[in-house]
RNA sequence: GGUGGCGUGGCCGAGAGGCUAGGCAGCGGCCUGCAAAGCCGUCCACACGGGUUCGAAUCCCGUCGCCACCUCCA
């Protein structure tokens, strides 16, 4: 069965064919470590691990690689702002405090670490090397003034603006207010060399003197070195298209590397509808919606909605993932429930559907696996209604097997941190205690004091279910 | 000016020439002492106007509306 995945390039779905056979090479364009991650990073990254863990249930052996970008003038600047307001943190200090921000943010929501996140900062020499390819062959240049600056020169590259589908001429001009030794407005900058008012710390020698690089060229750089001046797939977000991608494969491609086979762009997410934004200050925060909800229900909500599609973000979205959620974590529940004891306890083919299979082949159609996962569901439940039990330990299984696939299932233990023991085991001489007095008066037709005790006990979060037999307790749901 | 995308039932959200997802909400039923959970049924939509076709939500042309990118961006 072969994956197929919309390839941004040639604007086309495509049958992925790896570079070497059973292997795949991802490079994602990870986060600029300059502020507090929100939730399109958090989409982004698990687009990007959902990708991996589809070519890795296919057979492929994944190396993913996703950046972190921890210099960037967005970072010295929010650390002069700091010092300017009377609190000095140093560029790198800022970097890596939000850098782990990104990754608490990734780990709640089960991104898998990736195979390898290198930052900039350790591959500058990488990125020297490739500039210096760069001037040699023709296509960049160092600014003819003193800044020390190096350029790419976009009107030496014949294919510039292939990725996006745009001629340099019908560009809308850059109003760049630092245009320095520029050849042509759409240059931009591989190298900036140090101003007097930037830290020593964020400098480099290079051949070019002291400087840093700019922000494009360190993806080329360590693209190159984990994956190969060839590799399989380069993704991030649909607004790095342009520039950030589009100068990525002109110096890399300009540098002699045949760079990546398959371009893969995510959607952004929108809150009510509109671009989150600074200035509106719409902005949703990892933080904020991570603790709005349980991490798997956002994990649900963000993976819910095709990866290349615009994600709405609005009041109830997190409402509506966890009713989704509930439904599957019920069944779940309830199936091992009833199967508990039984032969068919842990049994069952962990045959995935063929159709949720042909739908994360088809350019990763989570919207229609999920479709599957609760055809499943459906099929189970009446399973279970029916008393066919080899029926739903098979259906059982194969809802096992999906949302483990996708990473939703929300029985697994990593989203479940232990809780305390002893605590548990006391409610639960409580609960049982109440339990057996409901049943008591139920079979003395006491409706009025069973009901009471249900109530009660709903009060404190806590729901009873009748079944044929015996009484399920749960809190929440859970 | 250039490039790309979108408009689907009460809501979210797939699909992509005939078999017309899925979730949530609603309604009717079964089950239940009553519930809950579950099952069955129901609600059968594709911005608008033309065209192609035996057949269009899907293809083509046009119109309207919305959005993104064009050197800060996941």
């Amino acid at each position: 069965m072969v994956i197929r995945l919309y390839d941004s390039l040639s604007a086309q779905l495509t049958d992925f064919v790896p570079l070497v056979e059973g292997e795949v090479g991802i490079y994602v364009c990870g986060p600029t470590v300059q502020s507090s991650p929100h939730i399109g990073h958090l989409r982004s990254a698990l687009v990007y691990d959902l990708w991996r863990r589809w070519f890795s249930h296919r057979g492929y052996r994944v190396t993913l690689v996703r950046n972190v970008t921890d210099i960037d003038d967005k970072i010295l600047d929010n650390a002069q702002r700091a010092a300017d307001a009377g609190a000095p943190e140093e560029w790198w200090a800022l970097a890596y405090r939000f850098e782990l921000e990104f990754t608490a943010g990734y780990t709640a929501l089960g991104v898998l670490p990736p195979t390898y996140e290198p930052r900039a900062t350790a591959s500058v020499q990488q990125m020297q090397e490739i500039i210096q390819r760069l001037i040699d062959r023709g296509h960049a240049y160092p600014a003819p003034d003193e800044s020390g600056d190096v350029y790419f020169d976009t009107k030496s590259w014949a294919t510039y603006g292939v990725l996006t589908r745009q001629r340099a001429d019908d560009m809308v001009a850059a109003t760049d207010s630092d245009e320095r030794g520029k050849r042509d407005p759409r240059d931009f900058a591989l190298w900036k060399g140090r101003k007097p008012a930037e830290p020593e710390s964020a400098s480099w020698e290079s051949p070019w003197g002291p400087g840093r690089p700019g922000w494009h060229i360190e993806c080329s750089a360590m693209s190159a070195r984990y994956l190969g001046p060839e590799f399989d797939i380069h993704g991030g977000g649909l607004d790095l298209r342009f520039p950030h991608h589009e100068n990525e494969l002109a110096q890399s491609t300009a540098a002699g590397d045949a760079f990546a086979h398959y371009w893969v762009h995510n959607g952004l997410v929108n809150v009510e509808g509109q671009k989150m934004s600074k200035s509106i200050g719409n902005s949703i925060f990892a933080a904020d919606l991570l603790g709005a909800a349980r991490p798997v229900v956002v994990r649900y909500y963000l993976a819910s909605a095709h990866y290349r599609s615009v994600l709405d973000y609005h009041d109830g979205a997190l409402i509506e993932a966890e009713a989704a959620l509930d439904r599957i974590e019920t069944f779940l529940l309830r199936a091992r429930r009833r199967l508990a004891d039984t032969r068919f306890a842990g049994a069952g083919a962990p045959l995935l559907p063929v159709a949720f299979a042909a739908a994360l082949d088809d350019d990763l159609s989570v919207p229609e696996a999920l479709a599957v996962v609760h055809d499943t569901i459906r099929a189970g439940n009446a399973a279970l209604d029916a008393e066919d039990l080899a029926g739903a330990a098979d259906l059982l299984a194969a809802v096992t097997a999906m949302t483990a696939i996708l990473g939703i299932d929300p029985t697994a233990h990593e989203w479940n941190s232990g809780g305390d023991q002893a605590a548990h085991v006391a409610l639960t001489a409580i609960v049982e205690r109440l339990i057996a007095e409901r049943h008591d008066a139920r079979a003395a037709k006491d409706f009025a004091r069973a009901d009471q005790i249900r109530d009660q006990l709903a009060t404190a979060g806590i729901a009873l279910e009748d079944s044929s037999g015996a009484t399920h307790w749960s809190i929440d749901g859970r």
